[in-house]
DNA sequence: CCATTACGATACTAACCGTTCCGTTCAGGA
DNA sequence: TCCTGAACGGAACGGTTAGTATCGTAATGG
């Protein structure tokens, strides 16, 4: 515990930082291609061009690899513009376009099923999970400070409500989703949130 | 092909009805608990009581037995009251029931999670769960009949965004569902969807 | 009581996989 | 330049699984 734990110092051969990489790559594409349950230590080992022991040298288990695999995709990135619409519109537009460009969408419904099931790897990734909705949350409670918004509401309903359509399409179309519906699905949210819409009860 | 295909009309020892039952209990029972990946034949057959071969000689492989199970799960049971909001309260309150009552909130998850990956598993799932969203579709074309909501919308999209919250709880949280949000979440969509709601655009 | 089919059990095939072990390679300090 | 120690790739190990085949037994209908 002295001094440096990740830096080793001086002695023997450095680890290979493109090998490094290069096996969270391969892991990356074996998650797309056969998800979690069909990814093999071996698979990644073959694609990357590595020993299985360079890859149980830097992680303890596939599990671990997986997990750092996907906490490498980008995530959500929190917007504060001083308007709920626009906060909302540009954080899922750019959402949709990271679920579009890298592995995240077809990375996601492998782990979440696997989550279900596996107490270690939901122990591991729900963390990184919830921390990845937390800018639409803050954008919320920002909105009803501001009396944006009712101020009677549960927010992660709301979110959910949010990210729900776009969950929906992730895990049972598996396809593409058009930014286009970006702007009525939080249309549609909206109208029910904001306080002069209609106050029934 | 003459007369019946199913029925092996006289010769030998009936297929055991009861066995049948038993190793769909069992693969229900096993998908809760270890998912598609973690489920074995071996120990279907072990809990059911059966030896391996009474499996195989009713379904031609673990998948199909899976999807065949699967489908003895309920369904949304179509509701139509004439009013679109109690049409809905009525179909996702018994859904929400359905899904709190039986395996179906903790086998989805991993079905949706393989889906993704098992072209094969996609091609005889997605027929059921499209069919399974229809009453919710049908509810709404319905309302907007009645002129109970606007017509220039994408139904699939409200649909997702009424299934969306249930989904992002099953596959995130794992957890029950509290029936007591199923009104403000019915609430808040139709808010949004209602003519009279502000006519913005 | 016989033909026929299903039954549970078991063993077998052929594959596959997570993890560890081993002989070799290589960068940096002496 | 040589030596040390860790990193390397590949081979080996121990365990598991879907699906098939075979057993002696049990239950039908004719």
């Amino acid at each position: 515990m002295s001094s440096n734990a990740q830096t080793p110092v001086s002695a023997g051969r450095p680890r290979s930082e493109e090998a490094h990489q290069a096996i969270l790559d391969a892991t990356l594409a074996l998650l797309v291609e056969a998800g979690f349950s069909g990814l093999t230590v071996e698979g990644v080992a073959t694609r990357a061009g590595v020993g299985k022991a360079t890859i149980y040298r830097r992680w303890p288990s596939k599990l671990h690899l997986v997990i750092e695999a996907f906490r490498q995709l980008p995530g959500l990135a929190e917007v504060d513009t001083g308007d709920l619409v626009e906060d909302l519109e540009q954080m899922l537009g750019s959402y949709l376009r990271i679920l579009n460009d890298t592995p995240l969408a077809a990375v996601m419904p492998s782990l979440a099923g696997e989550r279900a099931h596996n107490p270690e790897l939901s122990e591991l990734i729900d963390p990184i999970l919830r921390g990845r909705r937390k800018p639409v949350l803050r954008a919320l409670e920002r909105a009803v400070e501001r009396g944006e918004v009712r101020d009677d509401l549960d927010l992660e309903l709301v979110a959910d409500l949010i990210f729900g359509p776009i969950a929906m399409r992730v895990f049972f179309a598996g396809a593409r989703i058009n930014p286009k519906l970006v702007r009525p699905a939080i249309e549609l949210v909206l109208k029910g949130i904001t306080p002069r819409a209609g106050a029934s009860d």
